[in-house]
RNA sequence: GGGGCGGUAGCUCAGCUGGUCAGAGCAGGGGACUCAUAAUCCCUGGGUCGCGAGUUCGAGCCUCGCCCGCCCCA
């Protein structure tokens, strides 16, 4: 468990998130995604494993081609606009540590995703034909003639006629893999989960593969075909390719551990792509898990719709740290949840404020009052020693399954016995009788190791906090080197200066709940 | 139209292969305490488990039908 990849060789743990289309403004869907892969990586740095982080941005198709026309400027422009002006601060606000930032225009894509098509045009696993249909150019995508909304012909999505649409293309012989698909997922080689994105790819493949139309004539923003310069690659197709491509394919990287996806986009990510990578000769990723969506007020949000809710808009509020812990804590990873202004506070002021902060400032008041802010020599409680290995265990159990509120839910657990320990051994009060001073100092310390103990097991997911309380409790060495997996094992130092410093979690202003 | 998933206490949700499975947290009510961010700790939950049938000794948990919501269908 202590090698880098578990498996004792140097390949990285290797995360991504789903590439975002540049039109879209960033919404807390997307941030949500993003935060979980970031907690995810984090966490497997805290065990001290080597790991790498890759998220990025989406910019071909026809969708920015028309939007760059509409702002005056070159599509390239555009994307450059959108990526330095929303994406990148998206990540900065919700304190992304990715260690990687592709964005599909750029050449060591680009020129891979060419090698790539060549090789597989050259294996002859792409054909031409031509596709016939009902078009809609906001989807940039055929559609199914029974799913447009009558009278009109409507794209079902975007309510605008869709348009008739013939075009010669390449194909990608999908069809040729079903029985291979399968395989690959019934023997684990590529796992799908949660276990309803499982049920519905088996059930997608089980009843027979379609070839693919791989490539697009009618405009030209995109990846050219390497051997016809009429088309471009489609964007969907080009973009899968953004995990391999980032890593340059190396060994150290790939395959890709996790893939976290958008149960929207969960067939191009557990169909499309492994077929492509099996075409190829390349290795599966291990691991395609679709989370759900996020619902405001009870609707779903719309990316094109343009409800989305900024992250930026809550994180100014909240903080990155209360951002990043709400949104896992709140929801079952893989399943729908709900976004409200209303719980966020409520999770912000009664977890990490009331139970997890409070805790911080009791303890390290105490120690500054009684013991001149020096952390007296003691044993920890067994008691609470042993609520840490279990906090421990079910928070790295419930990480290994992408089950982030149960991890947090364990360690919260936690936060909740180590208040009331404290309350029941009433420092307090034994602190008025000198003859009781060592019982004092066991109490102390126990709680300042327990609280030492939450910096490690939540620096993943809220650094910036951490940080800060690791510091307060004159914690010896650097947070990011504490392993998780040595967190009931390691203590604090006797002697250690405690000082009581910014509030964690301070009580905010009832405001913005306009949410 | 077809496929997949969901509909459990006021709110957000747990409930694995059917028999303490009717639960947790929050909110609400009562009490204790004062180290602390008016925080903490203890006690307190009687909700037709979407609706209607069925299988079974016994069903949120299985089957069928229906209603509602979400995703997908180059």
């Amino acid at each position: 468990m202590t090698t880098a990849s578990g498996d004792g060789t140097d390949k990285a743990f290797y995360v991504t998130t789903p590439i975002y289309y540049v039109n879209d403004a960033p919404h807390i869907g997307h941030a949500y995604t993003t935060v979980a892969g970031d907690v995810l990586t984090r966490w497997h740095r805290q065990r001290g494993e080597k790991v790498h982080f890759l998220t990025g941005t989406d910019e071909h198709g026809q969708k920015i081609l028309q939007a760059a026309d509409a702002h005056g400027m070159t599509p390239q422009e555009w994307c450059d606009h959108m990526v330095s002006t929303a994406w990148l601060p998206m990540l900065t606000s919700i304190d992304a540590a990715n260690d990687d930032f592709i964005r599909t225009t750029q050449p060591r894509h680009t020129e891979r995703v060419q090698e790539f098509w060549q090789r597989l045009y050259d294996q002859g696993e792409v054909y031409s034909g031509s596709y016939t249909g009902p078009y809609c150019i906001a989807c940039e995508e055929f559609k199914v003639p029974g799913e447009l909304i009558q009278p009109g012909d409507l794209c079902p999505i975007h309510t605008r006629p869709v348009e008739m649409l013939s075009e010669t293309n390449y194909f990608f012989r999908l069809s040729y893999y079903a029985d291979r698909l399968l395989e690959a997922y019934r023997s684990g080689e590529i796992r799908v989960e949660p276990e309803s994105a499982r049920n519905e790819v088996l059930r997608f493949v089980e009843t027979g593969l379609n070839d693919i139309s791989m490539s697009r004539s009618t405009f030209d923003w995109g990846i050219g075909v390497p051997w016809d310069p009429a088309h471009v690659i489609y964007v969907w197709i080009d973009a899968l390719l953004n995990y391999w491509t980032a890593v340059e394919g190396s060994a150290e990287y790939w395959p890709a551990d996790v893939h976290l996806v958008g149960k929207d986009i969960l067939r191009f990510h557990a169909v499309i792509w492994p077929a492509m990578l099996m075409a190829a000769g390349l290795p599966l990723p291990k691991l395609v898990f679709a989370n759900g969506w996020l619902l405001v007020g009870g609707e779903k949000m719309s990316k094109t719709k343009l409800t989305g809710i900024p992250p930026q808009r809550i994180t100014d509020h909240f903080g990155s740290d209360a951002y990043r812990y709400y949104f896992l804590r709140e929801l079952q990873f893989g399943q729908d949840g709900s976004f409200s202004w209303e719980s966020m506070a409520a999770r912000y002021q009664s977890e990490l404020g009331d139970q997890l902060g409070n805790l911080a400032s009791r303890l390290t008041s105490m120690v500054g009052r009684y013991r001149d802010g020096v952390l007296p020599d003691a044993v920890i409680d067994e008691g609470i020693a042993a609520a840490m290995v279990t906090a421990r265990d079910d928070a790295e159990a419930a990480i290994d399954r992408l089950d982030f509120q149960s991890a947090l839910a364990a360690v919260m657990t936690f936060v909740r016995i180590v208040n009331g320990y404290v309350t029941e051994r009433e420092p307090w009060k034994v602190a008025k009788d000198d003859s009781r001073a060592s019982e004092l100092d066991a109490i102390l310390y126990t709680t300042a190791d327990a609280l030492r103990a939450m910096a490690v097991l939540l620096n993943p997911v809220m650094p910036k906090a951490c940080a800060k309380l690791w510091q307060q409790l004159g914690a010896p060495g650097e947070l990011a080197d504490a392993r998780v997996q040595k967190v009931a094992d390691e203590h604090l130092p006797a002697g250690s200066n405690v000082v009581k410093g910014d509030l964690l979690f301070p009580r905010l202003a009832d405001e913005g709940t306009e949410a």
